[in-house]
DNA sequence: CGCTTTGTTGAACGGGTTCAATTCGCGTGG
DNA sequence: CCACGCGAATTGAACCCGTTCAACAAAGCG
């Protein structure tokens, strides 16, 4: 693969543009890519971890386990986000994470990412800009936890998807290809997956949007931005 | 104040021993201290902002407005604390951030900052663990919104608080003294003033905790602890 | 072919909200 | 000094969004 078409640059250079220097940088960063099936554990959680993950193809989900044997999903993971930075530099993983899809990720040390910091001030600028995204859409989804109800949180998070999706040529206002399941979706927003299947039936019946067959279709994208109050600025 | 008793050092060197050099370098992101009266408002959504704090003294909220008009309380800040330091690599910041208290707090800009950053790695790596346990109480809330009840989440927060006041010798096991109204808790943990109220009461008659006066009191912090399987791991 | 995972629908229940009213403490002004 | 107003806490009652339990259909897969 061209590195300028890698999903990491792409999400890196959403706002600056990079020098010959910080591209070869970068490019070292796509040695050694690894595969996992569906399924993989990547890291779990109290795991300490030397390294970070660039996920450049396929699906992930970081979640936690509740004692009493419940789940919350915090992040669905598409390509060009990264996985498991945070742990590199706490003292362990406060989550789990595993792969959804067949998935394409590249390992980098905290070592060589330490060092590309040093060397390159603008990358280590451009990283901590992609982490303040992140943050972001943590902040956003516990905003929908707290204070959403079932259709508004359904839609935020779908329409918030097909943004980061747009991002690495992946979706349009049209919709994606989606390979969650009803449960996930449970696991994500905080609700039970039958009510999940009954508020999606709903928006289907509305015109608004599909979530069918591995694939999210917006039936009437602008309709759906409108009625949920959507707005994209803090995705960056 | 002598440094070493500020609160933002015994937050960086939760883990690791600076050195002169480094002293000397935190030293510097001390002067120019400001003062604010409650309820003054640092930076607001949507601010592009060039300059982050730190909190030394009082306390602060970090909210964001729904168009329906209700609140979501992303964090309350304690001494210690950063404000707005994702505002800085971001386009702009995503929430507001105001004082609940009198308070008190030292302006760095991104300049300083980053050149920090590339003088001291160590000191970098050290903002960059203190960034992560951030994100680990915004993970650990978000799993509180999703999948935990009221009592739950209403203990889970109230010991993550005295957990993190700690550090700053503000609290003990016996309790801390606490600026927060029933409202504040009710938009901090998604629910409503008059559901607090009640579990509040219950936690009260169960000889839990008591939430009352300005101050919250661990009325027997063991059963507290284990009845809500509360764990501090993930504040590193 | 049976088994598991995912999706679908109905009915009853319940945790938490909403609306409404009351109390208490406290600062402010007459 | 008392009346007033205001914010915070408190309590009751009705309601409702979302859960839970239960049953069944459809699709994928060894």
């Amino acid at each position: 693969m061209e590195i300028s078409n890698s999903p990491l640059v792409r999400r890196l250079g959403a706002h600056i543009e990079f020098s010959e220097h910080e591209f070869s940088v970068l490019k070292k960063m796509h040695l050694n890519p690894r595969h996992f099936p569906p399924g993989s554990n990547l890291f779990h959680e109290g795991q300490i971890n030397h390294s970070a993950f660039f996920l450049i193809e396929g699906w992930a989900e970081a979640y936690k386990i509740l004692p009493c044997g419940s789940r919350q999903i915090v992040n669905i993971n598409v390509p060009g986000d990264f996985l498991g930075f945070r742990s590199v530099f706490a003292h362990a993983a406060d989550y789990s994470v595993s792969s959804l899809t067949e998935m394409k990720v590249c390992e980098v040390s905290a070592k060589v990412l330490l060092n590309a910091f040093e060397e390159t001030p603008r990358l280590a600028a451009a990283f901590l800009g992609s982490f303040s995204t992140d943050e972001a859409i943590l902040v956003e989804r516990l905003v929908s936890l707290g204070r959403r109800n079932a259709m508004e949180r359904i839609a935020h998070f779908l329409l918030e998807l097909g943004a980061r999706l747009k991002l690495v040529r992946k979706a349009t206002d049209e919709g994606y290809e989606c390979p969650l399941s009803q449960y996930q979706l449970a696991d994500i927003l905080g609700l039970s997956s039958i009510h999940i299947n009954r508020v999606l039936r709903s928006l289907r019946e509305k015109g608004l949007l599909t979530f069918q067959d591995g694939k999210v279709t917006f039936d009437d994208y602008n309709q759906l931005v409108a009625s949920v109050n959507f707005n994209t600025v803090y995705l960056g």
